[in-house]
DNA sequence: TATATTGTCGATCAAATTAGTAGTGTTTCA
DNA sequence: TGAAACACTACTAATTTGATCGACAATATA
């Protein structure tokens, strides 16, 4: 399961995404538009920074932007920051395996198999979409809508 | 994340099925053959009993068997019964969707869209896999590495 | 029939995780 | 100097997870 984190992580990238080149977004502005709790997402943005994948400046009219261009940044990133690696059971995972406790034999463990394959196909969709890619799929579908 | 739970059940599943045809196999054999904790196993049975995957026997020599041939129960099935539905966010769920409550416009939510992606390529492997193909590959696999 | 054995089932529990909230400090600009 | 914004620490309530325990019910065999 995608944690409340990491889901309010990628509306906040999203709506990053939105600005001009440059332009900063208030924690304020991007709680209340995508609907997210405030104190709660300046955790999120905090952490994404410490990651960078975001810029802050503080002060007055200070506020976030995205630290690198929006095609330059995977929803697998953002997923792995905030809730860790994407394989369903750690001993599947490339970027943070662990072996099972109760695993006799790894070689020959099916579940491991299986969810090898999940993780691989999970990790294929999230670390091939892009911020930009939720940006101009989202246009489309609004272009879509409209009959254009 | 797999529940340990979940895990348990598929290696409970498999175990089940290396038994010939009518063949008990009992909690405690199982439990120490895959290395799980007994009582908690026998929770884990007792829930794929009710949800009919296995169907068991009391008293003395009794045990558990598959319920269905090994090549008609998947994986899907048992972990959604263990875990609940494969999509990573409840909007992006076939069999158990529910609203994001701070979701504007679920039409053009491009998290929900690439949730929907990632379920349904979990989807597909996981209720393409039965617990004949788990067997199957570890004989395979069993077979060439012993040079066989 | 007695007894050992095995599944059934309800209750309970400790630890971890999740989803926040609160408050204080620090920086910046007008 | 003061208001506005991010930075950071600490705390907490609720839920979930991963079990464990013990009494009960069914069954096969001696």
């Amino acid at each position: 399961m995608l944690s409340q984190k990491a889901k309010y992580a990628l509306k906040a990238m999203i709506a990053l995404a939105t600005q001009e080149e440059g332009d900063l977004l208030q924690a304020a502005d991007i709680a209340e538009r995508q609907n997210v709790p405030r104190k709660f997402l300046e955790l999120i943005l905090l952490d994404l920074r410490k990651h960078g994948l975001v810029r802050s400046q503080r002060g007055k009219f200070g506020g976030y932007a995205l630290a690198k261009p929006a095609d330059a940044i995977t929803f697998g990133q953002i997923i792995r920051i905030m809730d860790g690696p994407l394989a369903p059971i750690p001993c599947a995972s490339l970027t943070g395996y662990r072996r099972c406790a109760d695993c006799r034999d790894e070689k020959s463990c099916a579940v491991r198999r299986t969810m090898r394959e999940v993780r691989d196909a999970a990790a294929a969709i999230l670390d091939g979409t892009t911020i930009a890619d939720a940006l101009g799929a989202g246009a489309h579908e609004a272009r879509a809508a409209i009959g254009a």
